[in-house]
DNA sequence: CTAAACCTTCACGCCCATGTGAAGGTCAAG
DNA sequence: CTTGACCTTCACATGGGCGTGAAGGTTTAG
């Protein structure tokens, strides 16, 4: 499967799986010619990889649980990487920290309409 | 009033002081030695500018609208400036979608707590 | 006189996934 | 053969308010 393909199939852009490529979270074989060859279960791993960076996953934090990723399905393999788990309980306290961050915004522009 | 009791007095780093200057936010005389020379007043207006920033309001947005800053008190004169209540209604909006896009990611992240 | 405070410009680092574009060249399918 | 899909590298833009440092020079206060 050339990277059109992939691309086609999983609705990300070429640009953006090379990328994933440089970053070392998605590594396809290459043909003679050097095209990449991505396998059939790349789609399923593209889609992984778009779950975790849409819940806000570091490329590079991808990169170093590249084991942890389930074969057959979507989900992630905890019960076999803890550090994987604190990771994404670090991740979830830093979205906290942003919510409140832009709460403590709101406030101070409630503040601005309001007293201003 | 130079750079340092300015820096003192408002408790903001004389380095980020230059960048108001830099920004157009912010625009002390020059005494003959070429010291940035601030008035009294400043300190308010440095106040109201960190208020400012601190609600999310970009430095170029707040150049554009020094006009609007009481000139007494720490507010805005919105009733002067009702494109300035637009801006700020828009940034009101926007962190609305920031906090969305916190809250979409804490979800897919709960599902890979969840169901990986 | 000396030390501290000030001046300037230039510029990178942070945080990060992607888009974009240029520029030149190769390969595969019809 | 032609065309479109692919390859490479280099690199800048985005969103932004700072921190920081270098490097060299001037001014003011005591």
């Amino acid at each position: 499967m050339r990277i059109g393909e992939l691309a086609a199939a999983s609705g990300v852009s070429a640009r953006a799986l090379r990328h994933y490529e440089e970053q070392g979270v998605l590594t396809p074989g290459r043909t003679r010619a050097g095209y990449r060859d991505y396998a059939a279960s790349d789609v399923v791993r593209v889609r992984q990889i778009r779950t975790m960076i849409a819940a806000g996953v570091g490329t590079a934090t991808i990169r170093r649980y590249l084991d942890c990723l389930r074969d057959g399905g979507e989900g992630v393999a905890l019960e076999l990487c803890p550090d994987l788990r604190a990771e994404l309980d670090g991740l979830a306290e830093r979205l906290t920290a942003q919510e409140r961050e832009i709460q403590g915004k709101r406030q101070r522009l409630r503040g601005l309409l309001a007293g201003g």
